[in-house]
DNA sequence: GCCAACGTTGGC
DNA sequence: GCCAACGTTGGC
């Protein structure tokens, strides 16, 4: 099982409308260093959902549901999208400044790669994350 | 609102 | 194939 992080400017598509709809499609995707982690995504991974731009914080923790499939959003037929779900909120999020001053944070792709919106997460990033969050253990409850 | 990073486009 | 111009993302 792989982990994920997922960024969405919430003026557009909010961690709350995703609570809202319990499931959706992660469409919209157009880079491709992105679209290969979507492809190299399965069922039973998790995912942090990231607030860009506006919040710019860790809101809460989604699972993958499906792997990717084509998005029929893009013309070209290139690029892809999986569904996710089954949206968890973290009892505290965690903001990009405190993530910033964590030193076992420092290589997270999120720092790194300011402008990938779907980046992996080591395992031990995320165990460090999931405490920063307040999950009492790695396993989210639901 | 500004600007850095970076991807894409198009002229040569 | 190189590189300048331009557009977009996203932090500040």
């Amino acid at each position: 099982m792989a982990y994920w992080l997922l960024k969405s400017e919430p003026d557009s598509y909010s961690f709350a409308q995703m609570q809202h709809d319990r499931r959706t499609a992660w469409s919209g995707v157009r880079n491709h260093q992105a679209a290969n982690n979507l492809r190299a995504m399965q069922p039973g991974d998790l995912a942090f959902f990231y607030h860009s731009n506006t919040g710019r914080e860790i809101v809460g923790v989604v699972e993958i549901l499906r792997t990717a499939y084509p998005d029929p959003s893009d013309a070209s037929g290139k690029f892809v999208m999986v569904d996710v779900g089954k949206p968890v909120p973290m009892p505290q999020p965690i903001g990009l400044a405190e993530i910033k001053t964590t030193p076992a944070l420092r290589d997270l792709p999120l720092l790194k790669q300011s402008r990938l919106s779907v980046m992996p997460i080591g395992g031990r990033e995320w165990q460090t994350l999931c405490k920063m969050g307040g999950f009492k253990t790695l396993g989210v409850k639901r």
